[in-house]
DNA sequence: GTGAAAGCGCTAACAG
DNA sequence: CTGTTAGCGCTTTCAC
């Protein structure tokens, strides 16, 4: 600002539009000689203008830098449109599903509002102001609350909780089958020859419960249930690299590894690597959630996915349905196995 | 809802409030016996209302449940009282800083809205919707956007740009010393007893220009100039990757490798481990950030610290100053070195 | 195809 | 200390 620079050409700052409090749709009505409300046809796109009009408004407003306030217009109607995101910043496969979420309720003509969790801002904080800002409907994304926490909350508006199995029969559920999934991973590295088959856990984690259920249960079933080896691990890197440390003071030590997740996962390679055993040559190891992580070219994890855009897609569904009055249900998406270089038959 | 279970005690249906349009402020005050502005005045604590009055239309609103619509409340006072943060979903060190400008803009009284940036969101997009919910200001962390881009933005509202640098006069900046930090990420190698240092660049990213800059000149200064070694590389792990890669196929490899940043320092860790070598006994390895994944207790990875706590305090500042009609200004942020256990004098 | 009036939920200014 | 009046920026009737 040392320098009155760029006195750009069209000096709308003439009709009295300051910096800092743009026009607003009066102004452009003025400056185009209409009203109001046909500013707001043309301005929404909706019926009742001539093209003649709906050019000259349009290109007054561009002019003019006008740009709608959503606030205004999301409280004129009775319905604000708006889809609230509970999500933890620090947790990639959150950050992959809330991507997928934006994409599909833009297509429902949804926008969508970020609130997030982290150390120092919990998840009771995060939600209310989701509510005070008037969402129609909340997904949260893997969260530790209580059932009875978010069953309160329902309450009050539609809620759908994505990747956490609970009984709460007042909220829209969406999670992957933990049970199948774990039964994939439990059956690729059996097919591949492998009998020592370890599970790092994710201790009281969302879905722990039904994988370790299942890794349990799929290991007998194969004739494997001698060789059960459950560590208690978590969702962080350091939880992974605990439990593979672990592992490896086994007198026989594994010779494949199911983790929690896939930061789990990379927490094990990581010790594995250090240690001097060749992932996956020495030692298969497995993630789950196929996030952002197991694609990293270098890594290519095998993983169980989760597919994000179908966990988002049938979030926003499930979030719909309630915001039309449907009772809420559960959805239970299908995983996959996701075959990549971090398991071979063992060596 | 297969059963109309819990009929709960307090039926505050009964007034015709409903689930999904929660009661209003109108609701509030006809149930207290009061006018709406008093309830007004009771819900924002602000003066005149006696403690009797008070504590009543306060009981009344919890039963009821009411919580007051933000958007409202925005759209009434002149100010939103509301900061932007448009940021990568994908970004450790992004989230780091988010978590820390909740915490600055509170202290403040201001609100925060979220916008992310992600490969299927580009930045205006994340822009645009800022300024519709008529943000009183906007932090955009590391953007790739042109200068021109950011002006053109900031013509309209206080733009603060964090972690990148640029010239842009109209714009608030907040950027660590780059030059300073491979400084000191180069003093520290060598005085270690390093002597063949490579650097796996950013690329075109931010800051990356500087960094390469500071490390070529400081090899210089310490007589290391013939051992200077830039590869390109880039802000993930598959870059790190690709670069140390890269670098391991050298007729006479570094004993030490400082990355642009901690994800692409994960990335060279990551392929230093599969090929045997031992980090920090044959080669030292030093990351830039200080992001979570740094202190992630099994990596410990001796790393250059942006403090993202020091970085969302000076954003926010810039903001206020820029909202408060101050011209734009820069922050240099000093960076810090943290030495953990990824580096030591080479075997 | 266009304009006038009313009101979303809240707060700011004043009057009592 | 409390109530009345007005209006934020926009959309929604409903006339013309």
């Amino acid at each position: 600002m040392s320098r009155p620079d760029s006195d750009a050409p069209q000096d709308v700052t003439a009709k009295g539009v300051q910096r800092g409090r743009g026009p607003t749709m009066g102004d452009v009505a003025k400056a185009a000689g209409v009203s109001r409300p046909l500013v707001s046809i043309v301005m929404r796109e909706a019926p009742g203008a001539s093209i003649a009009t709906r050019e000259r408004v349009l290109r007054i407003a561009n002019e003019m830098g006008y740009v709608p306030d959503e606030r205004a217009r999301k409280l004129r109607q009775n319905s604000s449109r708006l889809i609230g995101i509970a999500f933890e910043l620090q947790q990639p496969f959150h950050g992959d599903v809330v991507e997928q979420i934006y994409l599909a309720a833009a297509e429902s003509g949804y926008d969508v509002a970020l609130s997030a969790v982290a150390p120092t801002r919990d998840e009771p904080t995060a939600v209310e102001s989701l509510i005070r800002e008037r969402c129609e409907a909340l997904i949260v994304l893997g969260m530790k609350a209580q059932a009875d926490d978010l069953q309160r909350i329902a309450e009050r508006v539609p809620v759908v909780s994505v990747a956490r199995r609970l009984k709460a029969p007042a909220l829209g559920i969406v999670r992957g089958d933990d049970k199948a999934g774990l039964r994939m991973a439990v059956e690729h590295l059996a097919s591949l020859g492998h009998q020592r088959i370890a599970h790092i856990d994710g201790a009281d984690a969302p879905g722990s419960a039904d994988r370790r259920a299942s890794y349990r249960k799929t290991m007998q079933r194969l004739g494997l249930g001698d060789n059960i080896d459950v560590i208690t691990g978590g969702l962080t890197e350091a939880d992974g690299a605990r439990g593979m440390s672990e592992l490896l003071t086994r007198p026989v030590p594994p010779t494949a590894v199911i983790a929690f997740n896939d930061r789990c996962a990379t927490g094990a390679l990581d010790v594995a690597a250090r240690t001097g055993l060749r992932v996956p040559a020495n030692l298969s190891i497995m993630g789950y959630d196929d996030s952002r992580l197991a694609r990293v070219p270098h890594v290519q994890m095998t993983t169980v996915s989760q597919d994000a855009r179908e966990l988002a897609r049938a979030a926003v569904d499930l979030a719909l349905e309630q915001i039309h009055g449907q009772a809420p249900r559960e959805i239970i998406v299908q995983p996959r196995l996701v075959v990549r270089e971090t398991t071979q038959r063992p060596g």
